[in-house]
DNA sequence: TTACCATTTAAAGTATACTTTAAGTCAAGT
DNA sequence: ACTTGACTTAAAGTATACTTTAAATGGTAA
């Protein structure tokens, strides 16, 4: 069985070793085997594990939901029901997070095109465009 | 023209009359008035930039950056080249958050999936799926 | 052998974004 | 006059997620 060093995983997510071995003090990561000289040996699993963390972590969940999350995975059995409830309100959430970020990439691009109107409106010596967006006046200028 | 006590901004926006002055302590709120017995006055142009903060906030951007940009925005015509590289920055970055979350999202309407069928698998005592990914294969049902 | 390098540990430190506390002011209600 | 409640300030405290430090150990290269 492939296995790796704290470094190769390291280089491999690009995460330092020391946030290698905070998530595993989190109980992230479990039964990290050692070798001779007591360092650390991953598997394959620990890789998708901490694929996973990313993840979920980019999706706004903390340190402690996932500890949660890893440890009802760990008995699968009698925790299907909480694994499950946690997974469908982490998608509801995302869920929202994409309808926000999605107005909020609109707002973005509004503005940059906005501001894009104002720069010519600076080089071309016209009168300068006013902001108009659905609700929303000016910004404090 | 229409202002707003600190608890009426607070309560319209659900957020903390404490946090409203620590965002004004940080320069991402300024030219607040005070009124005779020297508390705050509101107006629409600060409604404008807290809507403004939360839509930046949920992209990523951090109190620094924000500040950094209403800065410029208060001196337009000599930060115009600045206003618009921020937000172009802001924007390629959102963009990328969304394909990230876009993809978590089906990460995690996937293991919903799969832990229904494991769920069902427990009560028809079926065998249990086996759980594929990452390779860009179909989860097993 | 000596030097160097990666790794180990526990503990302390950092960054960000608030939040809470303590002590004081002000206006209104009883 | 007195109490209450909302506000004020500066300063200290909290939560989260790391990151850095210091001292020790093991294996490899010169």
């Amino acid at each position: 069985m492939k296995t790796y060093s704290i470094r190769e995983i390291s280089d491999l997510f690009s995460v330092p070793s020391s946030t290698l071995r905070y998530y595993e003090s989190e109980g992230l990561l479990v039964n990290v085997q050692r070798n001779a000289s007591g360092q650390r040996v991953y598997t394959e699993e620990h890789k998708e594990r901490i694929r996973c963390i990313h993840c979920f972590k980019r999706t706004g969940m903390t340190i402690s939901q996932l500890r949660t999350l890893f440890r009802y995975e760990e008995n699968e059995a009698e925790h299907i029901n909480e694994i499950i409830g946690l997974l469908e309100a982490q998608e509801q959430c995302v869920s929202e997070q994409l309808s926000h970020l999605k107005e909020d990439f609109l707002h973005i691009q509004r503005k940059v095109n906005y501001y894009k109107t104002v720069k010519k409106s600076f080089e071309q010596g016209t009168p300068r465009p006013h902001w108009t967006e659905c609700e929303e006046k000016a910004p404090a200028r």
